[in-house]
DNA sequence: ACCTGAACACCGTTCAAGT
DNA sequence: ACCTGAACACCGTTCAAGT
C-alpha cells in the first residue's frame, strides 16, 4: 500500500497552509505529517515550487470552470472574480502562495485567463490589454483577499483581533495635527470591522476600474444592447 | 572609526536588493558585504523583518512628501500614485520589499496614507472607504510594477527576455481551440514589450476605478468645479 | 518505481563574552 | 555602546544506496 501520491501531498500541503498559514508548509514539516522522508517529495515534484504551484492550481480549477454563464460582457467578469474571491474566502493560505507560484504556470490560471481575455474582447479590449486588466483583476483580487481586516494573511482571527487592537493604538498615539485624517480613522477602528461590506466595495472598486477603461476605449458598445 | 551606522546598513541593503533582487538580502550576505560580523547588524536592528521594513521606509519618503501639489483631488491622487510607481521603477525591489515588510509599521506610508486620506474625503469617501482605497492603489501600484514585463520580479533584463521567450513558446504549445485568446495574445508577444504604455494604462485603470467609484458615490460633486 | 540515509550549503537568531 | 565567537534550530536540495 502506497500511502503517498501527487494528490495526497497536495491535500495535506493545503491543509497544512490553511491551518498554520503558508509559512509552515517546509518540505520537511509537510513530509512529517505525512509520515514520510523529506525526499520522498523530490519524487513527486522536482521541488518545492512546483509543490506549492501544484496547489495553487488544484484550488483554481473552480474559478477555470464558471457555472452561471450568460447575460453581458460585465457580468460574467464580474462573476469570474467573484468566484474567485470566495475561493480565496475559503482558503485563506491562497493569496500568499500566490506569491511564490510562478503564476505562467499554473494550468488552471491559464485557462481561466483564456476566457477572461475572450471577454475583454468583447469589451473592445486589445489581446494586449485584456492580459494588463486579467492580472489587474487577478493580484486585486489576490491583494483584496489577503487585507481582508478580520484575519490578514491568513492570520488567526484571534491574533487578527489582537494585531488590530495594537494597530489602532499605534494609529492613535500619533500627533493630531500631523495627522489628522489617520487619527479620525483610527476611531472607527473600535468598531468590529464589516467584512461582507469591505468585500463588495473591493469588488465594485476592481470592476470599476475596467467598466469605466472599456467605455473610454469603445464608448459606443459601453451598454451591451445597442449595437443594432 | 565606527564603520556601521543603520544608514550605511540600508543603503547596502538597498543596493544589494537592486543588483540581486531582494532574496539576496540576508543577514549573513550583508554582513559579509560591510565587513562586519552577522551579529553586529542585531545591534542596529531587532531582527530582520526591521531591516527591510526600515529600506521600505526610506524609499517611500519621497511619496510622503509630494512635490507638485494643486487641482483638483484627482489630478492630486494621480500625481501621488505615478510618484509612487516612479520610484519603484527605480528600485526594482521594491515591490517584494513590501510583501515581507509591515505596511503598518512604516512611518512614510502612514504619512503618505494621511495624505491619501485627506483626498479621498475629498471626493466623497468616508474614513474607512478611503482607508481601502488607498490600499487598493497602493498595492495595485506595488503589482504594476512587479509585473512590468521588462523585468518583473525584478530580475535581470536578459533573463526576462529569455522567459518571456520560453513564456510565449508554452503558450504558443496551447491547442489553438482550447485556448484561442491565449493562443493570439502570445502572437503579440513576438513585438518587443511597450513598457510606457504597460504603465500609462496601468494607471489609467487604478485611477478610472477610484473616479468611477467616487462619481456614483458622490456624482453631484464629481467635477470639483460645480459645488456653487 | 518509489523511498531512505547521510551529507552539503545554507538560513535567522540567541547568548555570553570581549573591548 | 558596539561588536565578536560559538552554538542552536532550522531550511531546501543532491546523490548514492536500498527495496
Amino acid at each position: 500500500m502506497s500511502k503517498l501520491s501527487r494528490e495526497a501531498v497536495i491535500r495535506r500541503a493545503l491543509a497544512l497552509a490553511d491551518a498554520e498559514g503558508v509559512d509552515a508548509v517546509t518540505v520537511r514539516r509537510l513530509a512529517g505529517e505525512l509520515d514520510v522522508t523529506p525526499m520522498a517529495l523530490y519524487w513527486h515534484f522536482k521541488n518545492k515550487e512546483e509543490l506549492l504551484t501544484a496547489v495553487a492550481d488544484h484550488l483554481l480549477a473552480g474559478v477555470a470552470r464558471p457555472a452561471e454563464f450568460g447575460g453581458p460582457w460585465q457580468t460574467r467578469l464580474r462573476t469570474m472574480v467573484r468566484t474567485l474571491i470566495e475561493t480565496m474566502r475559503e482558503h485563506p493560505s491562497l493569496p500568499l502562495l500566490f506569491h511564490v507560484a510562478e503564476k505562467e504556470r499554473i494550468g488552471s490560471f491559464t485557462r481561466a485567463t483564456d476566457i477572461a481575455l475572450g471577454l475583454l474582447a468583447e469589451a473592445g479590449f486589445s489581446l494586449e490589454e485584456g492580459y494588463w486588466v486579467s492580472s489587474y483583476l487577478l493580484n486585486g483580487a489576490i491583494t483584496l483577499v489577503n487585507g481582508r481586516p478580520d484575519c490578514p494573511g491568513g492570520i488567526r482571527p484571534e491574533e487578527a483581533e489582537e494585531r488590530r487592537k495594537q494597530h489602532r493604538l499605534a494609529l492613535e498615539a500619533l500627533p493630531e495635527q500631523e495627522y489628522p485624517y489617520i487619527s479620525a480613522y483610527a476611531e472607527t477602528m473600535r468598531a468590529a470591522p464589516d467584512v461582507e461590506r469591505y468585500f463588495s466595495f473591493g469588488l465594485d472598486l476592481l470592476m470599476c476600474g475596467v467598466e469605466a477603461m472599456a467605455a473610454r476605449i469603445a464608448p459606443a458598445s459601453a451598454t451591451p444592447n445597442n449595437t443594432a
